[in-house]
DNA sequence: TGCACGATCTCG
DNA sequence: GAGATCGTGCAT
């Protein structure tokens, strides 16, 4: 298998998103060892006029990164405690990402942070040549759900509806797994 | 300089 | 349903 090239990194985040499914994720450890995971659901954030994408904030410590080519970790710190992995896609000054929610059993954005032990020297690490953290090819999702993004009813109407969450089909949802009431 | 809040998860 | 836990953006 061979690494995923800066032109897979430079198209929008929504076709990233979607491709990114099926996709190896593969991680080496200080040990020596590699761990591979399967990219099972994502999320695209696109651009500063998304409501939803940090780079609304404008360009900013945090969000600089979002504006340089595809193919670099972005990776922030949420609720204090959960490191979010996020795959920097697009073309210089076009602000985008796309949110890895799942790999293999690890469903959740949080969960593969801890997963994958990222921390705030991944920020801004390249995917085309680290020898920590990148992405190999592999066919395209079969097919996939789609859904609206989690976590964003701040966005407003027209962005927090849109069906930019991207799920593998094959891997149920964990909120179907531990649905309660 | 201070404050409210978040692309979350776990436990009860 | 609430707490953990802290960097960030924005108000003061």
């Amino acid at each position: 298998m061979s690494r995923l090239t800066i032109d897979f990194y430079k198209q929008d985040a929504v076709t990233v998103a979607q491709k990114l499914l099926g996709k190896i994720l593969v991680r080496t450890w200080d040990d020596g060892t590699l761990s591979q995971y399967r990219i099972t659901e994502t999320e695209a954030y696109l651009g500063e006029e998304d409501l939803a994408c940090h780079a609304s904030k404008g360009r900013t410590k945090r969000t600089d990164i979002m504006y340089s080519d595809g193919g670099y970790v972005y990776v922030y710190l949420i609720y204090g405690m959960y490191w979010m992995l996020n795959v920097v896609t697009g073309t210089e000054n076009h602000p985008q990402a796309v949110l890895i929610r799942g790999i293999d059993r690890i469903v959740g954005s949080g969960k593969v942070g801890r997963e994958l032990k990222m921390d705030k020297s991944f920020y801004s690490e390249n995917l085309l040549d680290s020898n920590r953290i990148w992405i190999e090819d592999a066919p395209d999702a079969y097919s996939f759900k789609t859904a609206p993004r989690v976590g964003i009813d701040y966005a407003g109407e027209e962005w927090k509806n849109k069906p930019w969450r991207f799920i593998l089909d094959n891997f149920q949802l964990k909120e179907s797994i531990h649905k309660k009431e």
